[in-house]
DNA sequence: GCCAACGTTGGC
DNA sequence: GCCAACGTTGGC
């Protein structure tokens, strides 16, 4: 089973926003990058479970688990003209772009901000890490879940 | 608010 | 298909 990291800015869409819904469930909207789109679409199965990211903001760090509660279905956002994220060349007959459902599983005790993460030899080599990264979905390896589980209770 | 690192767009 | 211009992300 793979494991995921998704990013949010708390300042649009926080844990506690998702915590709010209700049965803590929502859609993932608003994606409008190729590649994860495609890790959306082709490889996030009902089931998995994901770390929540917060990102652009004063503690960018982990700070919840989330599961996969529905798999890749199209982005209706992108067929409304007034969203945001309206995309003219997405329509329902050919959705360029799609989402996943999300549910909360747990927030976590404190945040594992990116700062501590970078402090680990093990965690090198997490995409999140690598320089120039900036996709808002991305696959993290068993170890790395693990690993980062434990630091929870440092 | 700055800016490096990317991704996308569109003229040619 | 190249690539300059532009837009976005996200840490700092």
């Amino acid at each position: 089973m793979p494991y995921w990291l998704i990013k949010s800015e708390p300042d649009v869409y926080g844990i506690d926003d998702l915590a709010r819904q209700t049965g803590q469930i929502d859609h993932w909207d608003g994606i409008r990058n190729y590649q994860a789109r495609n890790y959306m679409r082709d490889d996030m199965r009902k089931g998995d479970l994901a770390f929540f990211y917060h990102s652009n903001c004063p503690q960018p760090g982990i700070c919840g688990v989330v599961k996969i509660a529905r798999e890749a279905y199209p982005d209706f956002t992108a067929f409304d003209s007034k969203h945001k994220y309206y995309d003219p060349k997405s329509d329902p007959a050919h959705p360029r772009w799609f989402m996943v459902d999300v549910k909360l599983v747990r927030k976590l005790k404190r945040t594992i901000t990116l700062q501590e993460l970078k402090t680990h030899e093990t965690l090198q080599d997490m995409r999140l890490l690598q320089r120039g990264t900036r996709l808002s979905i991305l696959p993290v390896t068993d170890k790395q879940w693990v690993y980062i589980l434990k630091l929870e209770n440092n």
